[in-house]
DNA sequence: GCTGAATAGATGTACATACAACTATCCATG
DNA sequence: CATGGATAGTTGTATGTACATCTATTCAGC
């Protein structure tokens, strides 16, 4: 029985799909059509991300938004910075003074519902051109790598 | 029949949940992850997926390329440009003078190789937090994702 | 009450990324 | 074959992001 080629264990043919490339890929897409959007609104995805979410909390330190938005809080010292100097955010120094405790101002809050609408299209331009089945899964999807990948440290 | 709630139609209660931000931030915390395995082998996430990228396809424009990637092209000039300079990607002019052809060398090659295991390690530990089949449905959500964004201008 | 470890945030630095404006090249049409 | 519009890539600039290091503050244990 020579000449015979082994039966091959386990055959190597690994995943060639990278979920790290694939997710940041998917995110500069989408964020491209967010930005077209929300642009006209006159607020790009990030600050809208920041007012959005800090309304959403009502009240949170750096370090807690941070943690919410899986994002070194020190980035939010500078992406913080022009909403604070726009008064559309608020941080004033809480009972620990290390802690500088955020919230959306009156004026915060007009400024995101101003661009709630450029938000919607976006959201359903996106929803329409995937269909609603595949961005409820991708939702629950997105939620759950989210999570495995923080608990990965 | 007074004082009686009339029934509503189509509640408004629309999606809270935010595709973008949700995509942006799983990107973020997946990133992470691979980060720290790549960084041990010395590739960080970019360099890396260049290196892979350009090795999938053999050959490529830097507009191709951007495409791929649904990156800006001119941003991969800045990106290739570490790569190229330490001698693993190979850049000439093509036939049409105005593009520059890309191809992995020998050396970017071996580079790479030097950092599979790293890669094989960080898909494994978020696959395996995930769970397989979760992970599988990741995958196509993404692809179907960007498919839809890139279709969306 | 003091001191040293821990924590929250600020700052320096490096890199990723996009867009606008520019340059070199190509190509269609007169 | 000359020219003007289209295209590939570069460069200037702005923003997002992370990490290392620093400062101010807190708090546990003495």
């Amino acid at each position: 029985m020579r000449n015979v080629k082994p039966i091959e264990s386990a055959p190597a043919v690994i995943d060639l799909v990278c979920a790290c490339g694939n997710l940041r890929r998917a995110a500069r897409a989408v964020t491209h059509l967010y930005s077209s959007e929300l642009l006209d609104g006159g607020l790009d995805v990030v600050p809208f991300s920041l007012l959005w979410n800090l309304t959403q909390v009502g009240e949170s330190t750096q370090k807690q938004l941070g943690k919410r938005l899986a994002l070194d809080s020190t980035t939010l010292t500078r992406t913080l910075a022009p909403l604070i100097q726009k008064g559309w955010v608020e941080a004033r120094p809480g009972a620990d003074r290390r802690e500088r405790r955020l919230r959306v101002t009156p004026a915060g809050r007009r400024r995101l519902q101003h661009s709630v609408p450029n938000w919607r299209r976006a959201q359903a331009r996106l929803k329409k051109a995937l269909g609603s089945e595949d961005w409820g899964r991708l939702s629950k999807a997105l939620l759950r790598v989210t999570r495995a990948a923080q608990q990965e440290q």
